[in-house]
DNA sequence: CGTAATGAAATTGGTTCCAAAAACACGTTG
DNA sequence: CAACGTGTTTTTGGAACCAATTTCATTACG
């Protein structure tokens, strides 16, 4: 029996605010009073000011003290230097799974996900697309080690709404160079080195076509 | 005049927490539930709570239901993983502050800290030492941008009684290659390549280093 | 003598309450 | 009409309180 979680409020609320903000149901500079949220989630305000600091602690929120916690929007700055530290961790958790060697069952998974995204981009379904793409990324980071996972979902957690809507501003049919497979095959053969140096590359080339996008729309944040 | 600090009993109490944690006045493993904390700062139970909310997201502490807050100790994998992390954080640190040219007392401030962290070297004062080595490092991070610092900062704290405790454990008068000022130059060159790498290189053999007292001392954590 | 059971104490998650400070609304005045 | 002052309302930081659950200790029993 895997550890029975025992849901307590202060869980309940962060864990439904989280996903509520990761899937833009509150969105980026949405503002409220603690009292209010306490109000939406049927509970009182100290299990809300719990997660909301745990939130404010993820980058998710910020705790303004008399006006409310607002959901964080990201500033191109914030989305540049976010890809820019991912590029950094993501190529060491390629790194780290090169290293050793992965059971069979991990590669079937990577390749299932790959699949599966390459699939939704032919369809030109971008929303699952990006849906599929964190996903891939996510599951490296948690095949190097629970620490670095963490790290990297705190991280892509800031910007994976930024990261849907560029996509859905893409209107071209979606000339992204994705590397997935490439990544996949590097740790594959095992060479650390050469993991980490597409993980990273392929990240940091992501991040110019999201730049891209930024400039061409016009926006300052999101 | 610079933010006004409104010293609330929260932040109060997370700084003084931390400051004990840090410094090892609160050592790893020390464990108490929350009235005792409470009673220990003399406030009630619920400014301790959230700042031990804070402390927990920063990987400083751990709160066990019905046994009270725990002080993290650091094992050996821990700090493995941490160090290669850091490595990467500061590789990117440094080819950021390569990047752009930095003002001039910005040179200035590290070349201090290099020369007093050299000095106390060579007195053989390895307390001293460790103080200058972590400052140096957090002035890297802090020269970078302030997510990056934010990031380098929390890793940093995890680490830092271990580096210290370990440093007197080291018997010998420190043969430690250390090249904050090899670093220092390449920053100064401004080639973000070579910054990022000497970065790199520079905390992994520290980490080695560390990792060899470890292992001579037979210890698991810290 | 070791173990199970039972009752007491302690800790925590959470609600409620309170006071202080800030925001707000409104009316007054220059 | 704008700016200011005043009184009200709102929000937050914090304390006190409570119930539920767990731990601890003592005792009884095999």
């Amino acid at each position: 029996m895997l550890s029975q979680a025992k849901t307590t409020r202060v869980d309940n609320a962060y864990e439904r605010l989280k996903s509520d903000i990761l899937n833009g149901d509150l969105p980026p500079g949405y503002q409220a009073p603690e009292p209010d949220i306490a109000a939406r989630l049927q509970m009182s305000r100290t299990p809300v000011r719990e997660a909301l600091i745990r939130l404010e602690a993820e980058g998710l929120v910020e705790l303004v003290p008399r006006r409310g916690a607002r959901i964080l929007s990201v500033t191109t700055q914030d989305f540049l230097e976010i890809h820019q530290i991912l590029s950094m961790l993501e190529g060491l958790a390629a790194s780290i799974i090169a290293q050793r060697k992965l059971p069979a069952h991990a590669f079937d998974e990577l390749s299932v996900i790959i699949d599966a995204a390459d699939e939704a981009l032919e369809k030109n379904d971008l929303e699952a697309f990006a849906e599929h793409d964190d996903q891939f990324h996510r599951l490296i980071g948690s095949l190097s080690n629970p620490r670095l996972q963490r790290e990297i979902d705190v991280l892509l957690n800031q910007i994976c709404r930024a990261n849907k809507v560029l996509l859905r501003l893409n209107k071209g049919p979606a000339a992204l160079p994705i590397g997935n497979r490439d990544l996949f095959e590097a740790l594959k053969s095992g060479s650390p080195e050469k993991a980490e140096s597409i993980a990273r590359s392929h990240r940091i080339e992501g991040t110019m076509t999201m730049k891209r996008l930024f400039e061409e729309c016009g926006l300052t944040h999101l």
